[in-house]
Formats: C-alpha cells, structure tokens, sequence
RNA sequence: GGGCGGAUAGCUCAGAUGGGAGAGCAUCGGCCUUACAAGCCGGGGGUCACAGGUUCGAGUCCUGUUCCGCCCA
C-alpha cells in the first residue's frame, strides 16, 4: 500500500512561486472570450506605477482575487483587467527628485528629454508593484494588462477629450483654483486635502480715509492683505453699519478700498469685517465678482509675491512675507493683536505643500449634466454601492458637484489636444495634430503645453482597458463589469468619475456593483503612514508567514463598513490555521491507499460520523455561498476555519481514527474516501482565499487532476443533509464533554482511563450508545462503559456525574473521588441552568407572552423549560446522594 | 457648523428581518495522546457606553446624552 506523506512542516517559501508560475503558463489566468461560460469581469483599480505594494493595495486586490477565483471555480469565464496609472503628478515629482540628485531641473533638460526620461524610469520600475501583486497570488489576466499612456488608452482620451469638447462639456476659462506652487499646477477641489494646522489670527487696523477711526479685521493670512480690494461687513450689523460705503486706506499699501456690506459676511466670526482679496480666495472671489472689485494678485505661481505685491515684498516667499508684513505692521502700529487658532489649510494631496487658491485660465469639465445621471443610474439600482451606506456620500457629493479642473501644469500625462491661433486667437481642437487654425486657416499655431489630470484617464479606465473606442469582443463580452472593489477613499475621484464618463461614452454603467472596502490601519486604529513609522510592510508579512495567512487575516477581517485594525499577532495567528490545514491534509493522506482509487460516496454511510460530516458540509457551502455573494469576507473566511478547525479536525478525524487504523477493510476505506473528498471540498471553498496551499494539498489528492483553479465549487446536496445524524452526534458529543469536563475538573491525568456508566431513557439512545460506545471510550478515555436503562435499577454510588439533555454519564471514581469538589462542580452547574430556568419560567408564566408570542417561540422556550428541569432535577438527585456520603 | 459611522469579554471584533450573548487572541489548570506543542483537553471572564421609550420580549427598533473616528463647509 503506497500513501502520500506530506513533509512534515508546509513550506510555503517552496511552493507559492512554484505554483504562481505554473498558473500562469498554464493560462488560467487568461479570459477566453469566446467560451459560452458566463462572464465575470473587474477592472482593477491601477496602482501608480511609482507605488510600492502597501496594505490598501494588498486589501484591494486580494478581495478582487478572492471574488475571482470564487467565480471561477463557480463556473464563470471570469476577466480580471489589471494595469498601471501613469499618476502624472507623483511620477513627475520621481523623476524630478531623480534629475535633482543629478543636479539638473526638467526645464534644463528639456520636455521632450524629460518625457523619455520618464518612460525609461518607467521601464525600468513600472512593474515593481505588479510583480508584487503576483507575490499576493492576484489572478489577473496578465496578457491584457494595461497602462494608462500605453497607446490604445492615449488615443482613447484623445478622442473623449474632443467629443466632449464638440458637445460643449469641456470648456475653456479663467476660474479660482487650486494651486499648488510645489508640484506648480492647478488641482482638482478634491485634490487639496484639508489639514488642521495652528496658526493665528491677525488683527489688523484699516484706518478709515476720513480719519474717523478704523476698522479691525482678523485674517489668517495677513500677507494677503497686499492683495486686499475692499472690507466687507453684514448689512444688519449695527456695529458697522455707519461706515458702509465710505472707504479705508490699506495699510502698509496706501490703497484706498471700498467698504462693502454683504451677507456672507458672518457677523460672530473673527470681529465681523472681513477683508476682501478676490485673487486669492474662493469666497473673496465670488464677493469680488458680486460687487464688482478689482483683483489684484500678490501671490504668483511659484509661491513668490509679485510686482502687485509692492516694492517691499516681491519676490518674497509667502510666508517669509507674512512675517514681514506682520513686523511691519506692528512697527507701524496697525497691528492690534494675535491670537492662537488652529484651523484647516489646504494641502496638495500628492506633495502636502499648502495649496494657494488663485485665478487662471484652466480647462474644466462641465460636470452637472454627467453627474444627474451618475446619480439616476445608483438611484434606480442599476449600480449598487455595498454597503449601502456610501450611497449618500455618493449622492451628496454629485449633486453638490462642481466642474472638474482638468488640466495640469505638468509634462508627463495626455497633452491636452488644443491648439491656439497666433493670428486669429482661435481654439482647433481635433483628434488628429492639426497643421493649420481651423478658424483662419493660419499655419501659426501653437499647442497647450498642458497635460490632463491622471483622473481624467482613469475615468475611462473600465471601457478603455477592454479595448475602447475600438468595438472588441472583450468590450462587447465583458462591459459593464460585474463589479468594482475599491476604497472609500477614491469613491469621488473615481468611481463618481467612471460612472459619468461611463454612462455618457458607453450608455450604460462601468459596473453593477462597487464594493466599497475599509481602511487597513494600525493595532491602535491610526493610519498607517511612513512618518509615522506604524506601516506594516505586506511583503513582509508575505516573507515571514505566507501569502495564504496573509491573505486570510485580510479576509477575516474584512468586515463591511469598518476599519481594519491589523497588527503582526493576528497575521502569526492565522499561520497557524494553515499550519492546522497541512497537518490535517498530512493525516488524511497518509491512510490513503493510492493504489487503489477512492470509492464512490454512499448515499447515507453506515457510519453516523460520516453522515454528520457530510450534512455539516452542505451547511457550510451554503453559508460559505451566501457570504461570498453578499462580500461578507470576513464570513466566508470564519465559517471554513470554525468547520474545518473545530468540526472536521477536533471531531470527526479522531472519530475516524478506529476506522482508519482497524481491520476493517469496508470502514477504512469508507472513512479514507470520506475524510479526503470533504477535505477536497473544504480546499475548494478555502481556495479563494489561500490559493497555495490548497492547490499544494490538492494536487496530491486522488484522482485530481489538473488544478483547483479548475475544480468545481461544491454544490449543495439537499440528500446529505440529516438533522437525525446532526442531533445524535450533538448527543455523542455531549456524553464525551461531560465526561472530560468532569476529567479536567477532578484534575484527573488524561493518560488514566475511567469507567463510566451511561443511563438512557429512550430506546434509540442506548442503539445509539451501543453502537458508538468506541467513540466515547476513544475520545473519552473510557476504559469500562456500562450502558443501562434509567428505570433499571441505581445510579452507581461513588461516581460524578454529567448530565445531558438525555443522557445521565457517571464517571466512576470509587476511592478516588474527591466528594468536595464534585459538590462544587455539581453547585457550580446548578446555580448556571437555575438561573437559566428561572428566566425562562418567568416567561412561560407571563400571560402577554402566551397569548402574544408566536407560537413556535412558546413551544420552544416550553421545550427549553422542560430539558432545564430535568437535568436540574438529575443533578439535583445526584448532588443529594454526594452528600449523603459527605454527611456520613 | 452640517453629515456619517462606532461604543458588546482583558484586547481586536462578529452578532441579516427583535425571541438561546459569540469568535479569535490573551489568561488560568492539565497534557510531548503515533496529523499538528504553530498542538490537544478543560475552566474562568460581559448591567452589550449612559438615560428614557416602543414591545409579551431590545445588543438589535425610536429619542436624547457622553466619548471616539471619518467626511464636508
């Protein structure tokens, strides 16, 4: 008889590449689109090509990767789009920090040399993270992968950014933005993150032009204030109200400024005058444009004051001028006071520097018509946001949107295909370089030298990697996706941007479900961030405990609408489930018989054991099912490691152990085929979320073949379910409990063997216990068990006992019974199902709840009642006649 | 200021539609039992944040309060 021995400790550093790579040669990765399976498709959120894999990443994608795999097994052609996001500010900031450790600036090098510069950095690091999401077991379907610059996607935008432009949803004009004088571009609004920083409040004195005192304004910025065209106050403040319309000079300037009065003004804040600077506030700029006030810009693109600025300050950085204006206004004695105050600053999302609202002429992206049917296809569910929840933010936001700034000072990203007329100032927007102004015909034109925001890209990321505008069969097969998985973070910058551009470009949804996962932080709930130092490094993980612990931990915790707490415990944790898995697969294997095959499953075996096992089983799928339909991670993981570990292991491989090593041949081999085909089954559903080491286990089970990427997931049969089987194994499992809970509480050595005796009541309980007696001798320990009739005759004398629901067991301890502690153990179980019983009888005798409740709640809790009583009354008897002895 | 989420065992968290308070880790006691000491067996531990309300019945639904976190202004 040949079996497989498992080496005796899983080495996953050996076989996680070894079947990566086989996978991948072997195709399975790959989509066919012309099989007649049906489809199940994502696009994966790209990573930038400058990233490293961190949690979020691993998170991500390892929820795609399970859901993938899931798919598979269940029968579908299943598509995962995986790509890179050529992220044009980060991947500009890169290379430009690489040039700077060389001495050198783009702009001395070139933008055209700088662009190649790029695309070889690009070549040469690009795929770092992608190599990283094959060490996490991503199943992607590599030979499609994409980049949002490679040629296909480049000619994609192009062609959008035109159409829209043609149907008036991309337009041209000078609007307050968002600047960042670091990454020296316009930003997105939800580019600038808002940040809570101490800072100060000002209070500066406007002297009135008429010399009849001044007014006081409070100001954050007081370097601004060079820019300043008007105070304004409320109407109705009566504070104020006798200046409005006389002017103040400016301090420090000389300028002589209206003072206004308009409502926005908040009259509680600060001292209720606020001072107007249209150039470098959003709502100074609207009270600028409402009132008609002169913009003068003080602050220019590279953070610097301007010639406007005055003498004193230009060229000045904006903060060295802040200081100077400060000193130089208390030495005039304008300064009234400063106070301490901590408010919110806009920094730029990609390098943190402050961001300076200011005036320019950007293109935008009219939003409000795409946005009204983002927002109808989620409302009539045509898209489903899980969980729910996001919804709102999903709605609040697009119904508050504002136009999107897409252009951006920079060089690597799609250069806007807009050219300007020397002559006639006309603007030729084409899909193809246009030689000539289209307006005039005059050869003197130039190109923007600006680039798209890298959003702007990744909103048509879901129809472009299929293949847009080209009609594909893999756009045709596989769109709208089946699902999006992604963080909540970039729910507006992208999922909101997909299913605009989407609906618009498509006519119909990028995905019919956008799964919305949480944030990995650290043990204690922070961010994990670098200059924090609490980053858990996921390939470190990967090294020290696996991929497949890794990957479960992630999954374990995934809980829908909550942050996951993750420390380096719990990862260690689940290695030892993988560890639980080899050595169960170890046992399994090794009382196989591989020369002969694995006989077919009876219907109902013989052996009860069996029949427990494989009715647990069909509930497990079904709940292993049900939570992977719903993105119940955390379920699908907790329902195969409470089975498997606690059921299949603790149970039912010693129940099976008499059969595996006894002599007969008809048990044994019954028990080898049912113990390995349920194995088979639980790495099936495992398999989603630890591919490896199900695939290793696999392969060596009998009569596989192939791959587990290629098994069926298992399917319910109604026929094995048997609560009969259920509950007399629940009885089984009770005696055995009892007698080693009594074991454990008389500190009896596990090596001693005990004699018990068992009294029944019914009939079916003594066959029950006459035929499954070894177990209980086994798992017990029991060396004489006496099985008798609770009407014949006593209950043994020196003996403690444990009482089931039908069942009395007495473990016999003649002269060795400690009668104290027996009475303890007896008054310890007594006082637990008293105060059971009397909640319950409570209820049974409350009139509302016998003549309210359902009744099958009343029977049930009748029902309880009843088994309570009994077994207080068995334990009562029992405790009475211990004290007896103890008396005598 | 507006909106949202959270508070359950020492820790981290599960607990669809109201009807038995659970898991993992930690802890305590006993075991190297021929798959596994990364293991096995047993035990202890909770006014489900607080106060009301609805209900026969509330961790679960409603109102308010406190504390914590996130988003937006």
């Amino acid at each position: 008889m040949g079996s497989v021995n498992l080496p005796k400790a899983y080495d996953f550093k050996e076989v996680e590449p070894k079947w990566y790579s086989f996978w991948e040669e072997q195709g399975f990765f790959h989509a066919d689109v012309n099989s007649d399976k049906p489809s199940f498709s994502i696009v994966i959120p790209p990573p930038n090509v400058t990233g490293q894999l961190h949690m979020g990443h691993a998170l991500n994608n390892t929820l795609q990767d399970i859901l993938c795999r899931y798919k598979r097994l269940k029968g579908f052609e299943v598509l995962w789009v995986p790509g890179t996001d050529h992220a044009g500010i980060a991947t500009q900031n890169v290379v430009e920090r690489e040039l700077a450790k060389e001495g050198k600036t783009r702009h001395e090098l070139g933008r055209e040399a700088f662009i190649e510069r790029v695309w070889t950095w690009k070549e040469k690091y690009g795929n770092i993270i992608i190599n990283q999401l094959k060490r996490l077991g991503a199943s992607c379907d590599w030979e499609r992968q994409r980049f949002t610059m490679d040629e296909g996607l480049s000619r994609a935008v192009r062609q959008v950014f035109v159409r829209l432009y043609r149907e008036g949803l991309i337009y041209r004009g000078e609007r307050m933005i968002n600047w960042c004088p670091r990454c020296h571009t316009a930003l997105a609004n939800i580019e600038v993150e808002g940040e809570e920083r101490e800072g100060a409040f000002y209070y500066i004195k406007y002297p009135l032009e008429d010399n009849s005192g001044h007014v006081v304004v409070a100001t954050t910025r007081p370097e601004t204030m060079l820019g300043d065209t008007a105070v304004a106050v409320h109407p109705e403040d009566e504070r104020y109200r006798h200046i409005v319309g006389k002017y103040c000079i400016l301090p420090l300037v000389g300028r002589r400024i209206p003072i206004i009065a308009d409502a926005y003004v908040d009259r509680e804040f600060g001292t209720g005058a606020l001072k107007i600077t249209p150039a470098h506030d959003f709502n100074d700029f609207e009270i600028g444009q409402k009132h008609g006030l002169e913009v003068v810009q003080v602050i220019g693109p590279d953070g610097k004051m301007t010639d406007d600025a005055g003498d004193e300050y230009v060229g000045l950085d904006r903060y060295e001028c802040r200081q100077k204006i400060v000193e130089d206004l208390e030495r005039k004695g304008f300064l009234e006071k400063i106070e301490p105050y901590v408010h919110r600053v806009g920094h730029c999302y990609r390098c943190k520097s402050a961001v300076e609202p200011m005036i320019s002429m950007q293109w935008f992206v009219k939003t409000k018509p795409l946005a009204e049917k983002a927002v109808e296809a989620v409302r009539r569910g045509r898209t489903r946001i899980v969980p729910e929840k996001w919804e709102k933010d999903y709605f609040n936001w697009l119904e508050n949107i504002e136009d999107w700034c897409i252009s951006r000072q920079i060089w690597w990203g799609h250069r806007i295909p807009a050219w300007y007329c020397d002559s006639c100032g006309a603007i030729t927007v084409d899909e193809k370089d246009p030689d000539v102004c289209e307006s005039c015909g005059s050869s003197q034109i130039r190109r923007d030298p600006d680039v798209l925001d890298t959003w702007f890209s990744s909103a048509l990321w879901p129809f472009t990697t299929l293949g847009w505008p080209e009609e594909t069969p893999e756009l045709k097969r596989f769109y709208p996706t089946s699902v999006l998985v992604t963080g909540f973070d970039i729910l507006f910058f992208w999922v909101a941007r997909m299913m605009m551009m989407g609906i618009h470009f498509m006519k119909d949804v990028p995905f019919y479900d956008v799964y919305v996962h949480a944030l990995v932080r650290d043990a204690q709930g922070q961010k994990m961030s670098k200059s924090k130092g609490n980053v858990i490094d996921p390939l470190v993980m990967m090294e020290n405990y696996g991929t497949d612990a890794f990957r479960f931990t992630l999954a374990a915790f995934a809980v829908q609408g909550r942050d996951i707490r993750l420390s380096e415990e719990r990862i260690e944790g689940y290695r030892h489930f993988v560890n639980k898995i080899w050595n169960a697969s170890r046992l399994v294997l090794m009382n196989l018989d591989t020369s002969e095959t694995l006989m077919d499953l009876p219907e109902k075996p013989e052996n009860l054991v069996h029949r427990w096992i494989l009715s647990r089983l069909q509930s497990v799928v079904e709940e292993v099912d049900k939570a992977l339909e719903s993105y119940h991670f955390n379920e699908h993981a907790g329902v195969l490691y409470q089975f498997f570990w606690h059921e299949y292991c603790d149970w039912y491989l010693e129940m099976i152990k008499p059969d595996l090593y006894g002599d007969d041949e008809y048990r044994k081999r019954l028990a080898q085929a049912v113990s390995a085909r349920v194995l088979e089954k639980v790495l099936v559903m495992l398999h989603p979320i630890m591919p490896f080491v199900t695939e290793e286990i696999w392969q060596k089970l009998p009569q596989t073949q192939g791959s587990i990427m290629q098994a069926q997931f298992p399917q319910v049969e109604e026929n094995r379910k048997d609560p009969i089987a259920e509950a007399q194994m629940k009885l089984l499992q009770d005696v055995i409990s009892g007698i080693r809970n009594i074991r454990g509480e008389m500190n009896i050595a596990p090596a001693a063997k005990v004699n018990v005796v068992c009294r029944y009541h019914d009939e079916e309980d003594r066959d029950l216990l006459m035929e499954y007696g070894y177990l209980i001798r086994d798992l017990a320990k029991v060396d004489g068990l006496e099985i008798v009739s609770i009407s014949e005759g006593d209950k043994p004398e020196v003996a403690a006992g444990a009482v089931t629901e039908k069942i009395e067991a007495y473990v016999l301890l003649e002269g060795v019974l400690d009668f104290e502690a027996e009475l303890k153990r007896l008054q310890k179980e007594m006082a637990k199902i008293e105060k059971e019983l009397e909640l319950s009888k409570r209820k049974l005798h409350n009139e509302d709840f016998l003549s309210k409740a359902p009744k099958e709640i009343i029977d049930k809790e009748r029902e309880k009642a009843e088994r309570l009583t009994a077994k207080f009354k068995k334990l009562r008897e029992h405790f009475e006649q211990i004290s007896g002895y103890v008396d005598r």
